[in-house]
DNA sequence: GGCTAGCACTCAAAGGAGGAGAGTGCTAAA
DNA sequence: TTTAGCACTCTCCTCCTTTGAGTGCTAGCC
């Protein structure tokens, strides 16, 4: 593809993403002040079409890109897009206030970032396996009911019934609450020891409380319904309708009801070490394939611990998109860093 | 209003709740089965749109009920509606699962009532003031950042971030948190005692600390954030969209975001003893004005607690809905009252 | 007096015709 | 290789007509 042909494709991909409607070479050959008259663009523009990378919706409207197109158009943009200053300053503002815990944070990070790109914004909270236990509690709230509550190094807060076998075990609970802090206060969730052979677990009235505890610490670990997803802006979505978009949506929004469907759906992007864009049919789940997701990971220190994205229609302002997305997670990152030093 | 008109107005409303177009004289004519012609029944349509129980969109379609219309549906239908046996059999069968706190009950009380209803449901959580401390735990997260957590008698977690002023604060937290749970643990979050004068208070080292951390309990007490909603089924407000819906749609959830104006918009019906239904125009939002929402008090006891509530277009099915808002309140009311009884 | 058959009337919705306009592809010449 | 010119296509808009559902009114019937 000559140089050509990369300037008025992109014309169009850009166009077609401010105002919505088909290009045409008219208007093309006005604003890309080439110098060439339209009937040189209409030429260029159906080798484009031949190539793939854009379409008509019938034969006499202009030209709007295909996902190849957006592709095309996301590549060439490749590090070549800036953030306004004032966007800049309010996801500084989001994160120079300290005095708040990382689900408060990440709750607010996903709201700015619906704002600041009119589309839905989903943060991925850390994977509760790699926080470090602070504190756990046992509480009981009824004859047969306890509560187990986890509290992480970063401030999160995770809590699971627990089914008590007898009467025994109510009575003996604080000191199966002491025993399990002593031993697992300041490990990672990861690290679970196995105590099943430790000596104290004799002085225990009954020792398999304490395991039965483990177990379900373990259990917490495996179940999606503990990695948090922040969802924010999914109104936004609402926002761009044409004649079938009413139905995608619903279909979209129905499963971002369950939590484990976004999980899944990211799971891909949880894996990449740098930010990814899934355009249109590039996305696995079919439920997807009219929008865009425009993803990338978050890090404490070197490691990768959670997912910041963004997700809108295909003919989403990538441009601003894209740095938006990247900003927000760096910022993150750096906060976290400083955080957790 | 005569016996003969009654029974028109409610035919109208249920044909019109059920098919979503309006209703004209002649198939009313053949499904009341009154032995009257179509002429008969047009007359009477008349006398009901002057009394203002219906209106035209336009003068040669049928009718449409107005708020008062449905109002008067609502108040025909007083207790003779029933439940089907399945759907009892589904709410029965999530209240029979015991091994669950609070909030994960609600959570799925508010899912399956929005899939029961084909309309959004709104579940809030009983006010933490009325909730008893069981336990609470300060956590510090970094060198000026701690956690307050507070676990009370309903298997409710609630945490807030907390500022640390100095060193000495960081190293006298485990004393304090002791001081804490021994003066506050069993007593209700509303009748939190001052501290201030206590004779013990002098044994610590930073008594400052003690109050400043039930003056943050207080603080959570009187924010709604605090004040749990959970949300579900909203995507079913998608499926009756006629030509201005999706504005409404989106203007409606645009505010479900915020938390705090679900919590306004059923401060009304909070007070409330009995079920509420507010149609249209009756509601106090104008946000709502082309909705309906139907909403009852859940008790534990004689208090009541909470609301159970459902949201959905003015020609929701009343029928099924007033039931199987009220079944649930009920079951919610009875489970809780087994369980903390 | 209430009911109803009949009829004129209204209006939305659906369909078709025609024109305008945007945009194309192709051709032939520069 | 570019471009002017032109025939052509197809959507969109408007205007018009037809259809059909439904009404209100009137006059006669029970």
């Amino acid at each position: 593809m000559d140089k050509r042909k990369h300037k008025i494709l992109k014309a169009v991909v850009h166009r077609y993403i401010m105002t919505g409607s088909p290009v045409g070479s008219r208007s093309l050959a006005e604003s890309l002040n080439l110098g060439i008259s339209p009937a040189t663009i209409r030429n260029e523009l159906s080798k484009l079409e031949g190539m793939g990378y854009l379409y008509q919706p019938h034969v006499s409207a202009g030209r709007v890109p295909t996902d190849m197109g957006y592709r095309f158009y996301v590549d060439s943009l490749a590090g070549r897009t800036r953030l306004r200053e004032e966007e800049k300053k309010a996801i500084l503002t989001l994160f120079s206030n300290k005095t708040r815990e990382l689900e408060n944070m990440l709750q607010e990070t996903s709201t700015l970032l619906s704002r600041l790109t009119s589309a839905a914004a989903l943060v991925i909270a850390p994977r509760l396996r790699r926080n470090t236990i602070r504190h756990l509690d046992l509480v009981i709230l009824s004859d047969e009911l306890a509560l187990l509550v986890i509290i992480t190094d970063t401030g999160r807060v995770e809590k699971k019934p627990f089914k008590l076998e007898s009467k025994e075990e109510a009575e003996e609970i604080e000191r199966v609450q002491a025993f399990l802090n002593q031993h697992l206060q300041g490990r990672g969730l990861d690290e679970l020891v196995d105590v099943g052979d430790d000596e104290d677990l004799e002085t225990l009235k009954t020792p398999q409380l304490a395991v039965r505890v483990i177990a379900e610490i373990r259990d917490m670990l495996s179940h999606d319904e503990y990695e948090k997803v922040f969802v924010g802006g999914t109104v936004n979505l609402l926002r761009y309708l044409d004649d079938e978009g009413v139905k995608r949506i619903e279909n979209l929004l129905q499963h971002f009801e369950e939590q484990y469907f976004i999980l899944n759906m990211l799971s891909e992007t949880l894996r990449s070490k740098e930010l990814v864009v899934r355009i249109g049919d590039e996305n696995l789940f079919k439920e997807l394939q009219y929008f865009s997701l425009v993803a990338t990971p978050y890090t404490i220190g070197e490691e990768m611990v959670g997912t910041v994205s963004v997700l809108g229609p295909t003919r989403m302002n990538y441009a601003r998109v894209i740095p938006t997305v990247d900003f927000i997670a760096k910022s993150l990152s750096r906060t976290l860093e400083m955080l957790t030093g």
